[in-house]
DNA sequence: ACCTGAACACCGTTCAAGT
DNA sequence: ACCTGAACACCGTTCAAGT
């Protein structure tokens, strides 16, 4: 298929990242991926010590578009900004975001986007400590709401069944969109309460 | 090993739960658990249309021991209790508790607490479509900071590097807990953050 | 020295053959 | 009708044998 004329560790990625896409996550497995690469699955083990290793940097690399606004805005929209947009990527690459967000990526774009979160929960007023507490919430969250997304689509009837359950609401329209778990409505209002919370804790500190 | 004398849902899950906690998760194949209970792999199947449904009870199954304190604390600190309570009860079965984390259990134990958080929301003042939004939010945090804490024991090499890198800190000492990902600090943090934006939401509600 | 692919030790699940 | 276990179509990774 897509195969470069050298193996090297990006090209590898890049090419396991496209087959993802195409065929989904049960495609990346070494030996498929060694196959779209016409090259004998051992010699990605020259590249890589492991499968997840090799998954680790597919994964950075499907945060290649993220963009990160940068200091001109205000810290909460920076925060806003670099969790959605690692959000959209992620699910842009359907093969890869449930590895994104089982393993949050550590490699060049994934260290680039988090300096961006550092940077706004730094301007945000809280000290160093709490500034790595934080980002490990949040990122803890963007997280498991990129695996629910992930997971079912848009809605998932367990969680439908156990809501509806559990408020004793009656059924809704068919339509209905308050159980919509992954949903992009339902990311922000997650995203809002920690932003919430981050501010109240920053002007405690003040 | 512990075979019960009839085959039952209930007989599985247990007997599962008590391998993954002797064998840890690599155990909880079908071929291992069949193995365990002394009968045929398929025999599984006729009670669990397939492995993801058997894990599902396993991972309800530890929930059994996390308890609700009722209505009878403030809002907050039931919403405190209850999700300390259940990251404890997966921690103490390190099997499954990936799985608790993976797919937030919706069995017997899992709707228990579900209506607790639910009722603590409800009492904190929200509105019900932003009981069951907040409720997602803090399951999700909840299984995120999970998943964080089954990974590595209590720290990850990984974020150290990352956090390091990012905030230009210099090396601490050697027990420096402040990278810790996944500790119980670490948690209750994050916690803090979303409960103080659900106070913040509710404030301006009403 | 480098690379390859056969082999090892597994999987979840199907399905045909037995009782 | 019910149950079983052989078989299918895979895995990730090791390692010995080839060049």
């Amino acid at each position: 298929m897509g195969r470069p004329e050298r193996l090297t560790p990006a090209a590898i990625a890049a090419a396991a990242l496209r087959l993802g896409d195409r065929e989904g996550p049960a495609a990346m497995s070494m030996r498929r991926i060694a196959a779209d690469l016409g090259c004998d699955p051992m010699a990605l083990y020259r590249h890589f010590a492991n499968r997840e290793a090799l998954l680790d940097a597919v994964a950075d690399a499907a945060l290649a578009g993220a963009r990160d606004p940068g200091p001109a805005v205000p810290w909460d929209d920076r925060l806003r900004a670099i969790t959605t947009e690692i959000r959209s990527c992620a699910l842009r690459h359907p093969g890869i975001a449930a590895h994104v967000a089982a393993r949050p990526p550590l490699g060049e774009h994934g260290l680039r986007l988090g300096a961006g979160l550092f940077a706004a929960l730094t301007e945000a007023g809280l000290p160093a400590s709490d500034v790595v507490r934080s980002s490990q919430a949040l990122i803890a969250y963007l997280a498991a709401a990129l695996a629910m997304s992930v997971r079912a689509g848009s809605r998932d009837a367990r969680w439908e069944q156990v809501s509806r359950a559990v408020t004793g609401l009656p059924d809704g329209p068919p339509g209905d969109e308050m159980f919509a778990v992954g949903s992009d409505e339902q990311f922000g209002y997650g995203l809002r309460l920690l932003i919430n919370g981050i501010r109240a804790e920053a002007a405690g500190r003040s």
